[in-house]
DNA sequence: GATTGATGCAACTGTATGGTTGCAGCAATC
DNA sequence: GATTGCTGCAACCATACAGTTGCATCAATC
C-alpha cells in the first residue's frame, strides 16, 4: 500500500481546488454531493477531484447507501513527506560533498 | 525565506520532465544548454521548467560569464516535507478525534 | 572586429485538464 | 409504484501548459 509513484500524488496536491476538498473533508467524512454544497464548484467537477485524489490513495470511499463517503487517509501525506524528506537529505549530503570537492581544489 | 505557498511548489514537483531536472542538478550545478544534452528536450523547455522551479524556490541560479547555473536547494525540498508531515499530522489528529466520536455514539 | 556559444524573447501547436451542462440510472423513502 | 436525491457518463468549452521553432542579443574568445 502507498506504493503510487511520488510525482502524480504531487501533481494532486498541486492544485488549490483539490486541498479545499481535501480540507472540507478534514471535517468529517462527506460525498461529492455534499462538498458541493460546501465549495464553489460543481458536484461533477468535484467528483473528478475525488477519483484524482483517490487513485493516488490521498482518499478512499465506502458506499453508504445510496451515496458514496469520502475521507482523508492522513497517512498517505505522512508517506508522501517522509518521502520527500529523504529526497531532500539525499541532495543536501550529495551537495555537500561537491561543495567540498569544490572547495578541495 | 522558503515562505512561498505550499501548493505551487507541489505543482512543480508534479511533473516529471522537472524531476528529471532535478535529477540532473542532482550531479552537479549545471545550465540550461548544459541539461539540454542530457535530457531529450530543447533548451527552452527546459529553461521554462527552470524558471518555475525557480519561483517556488526549488532551485537556485548564478551567473558564471556567460551562463546562467542552476543548483538544488535541498533545503526547500526539506521544509516542504516538513509541513506536509504536519500537515499529516494534523488530519490524523482530527480523523482519530471523529472516530472516537463516532464509536461513543 | 569577427566568430562562437550562451541566454532571452516571441509566436505557435497540441494536449491535458478544470470546469460546465444535461441526462440517464438507481436506490431509498413515501 | 411514484417520487426524491444521489451517483455515473458523455459532450463540450476555455484555459493552461509542455514543448517546439526561429530569431535577436550579448559576452567571451580568437
Amino acid at each position: 500500500m502507498t506504493s503510487s509513484t511520488l510525482v502524480p500524488v504531487f501533481a494532486a496536491l498541486g492544485d488549490e481546488t483539490r486541498w479545499s476538498i481535501l480540507a472540507a473533508l478534514g471535517e468529517g467524512d462527506a460525498s461529492a454531493s455534499a462538498l458541493s454544497g460546501r465549495l464553489p464548484v460543481t458536484r461533477q467537477a468535484i467528483a473528478k477531484h475525488l477519483s484524482v485524489l483517490q487513485e493516488v490513495g490521498l482518499v478512499d470511499s465506502v458506499r453508504v447507501g445510496r451515496e458514496l463517503r469520502y475521507r482523508v487517509i492522513g497517512a498517505q501525506l505522512s508517506e508522501t513527506a517522509r518521502r520527500l524528506d529523504r529526497i531532500g537529505d539525499e541532495w543536501e549530503r550529495r551537495l555537500a560533498a561537491i561543495k567540498r570537492v569544490a572547495e578541495a581544489l
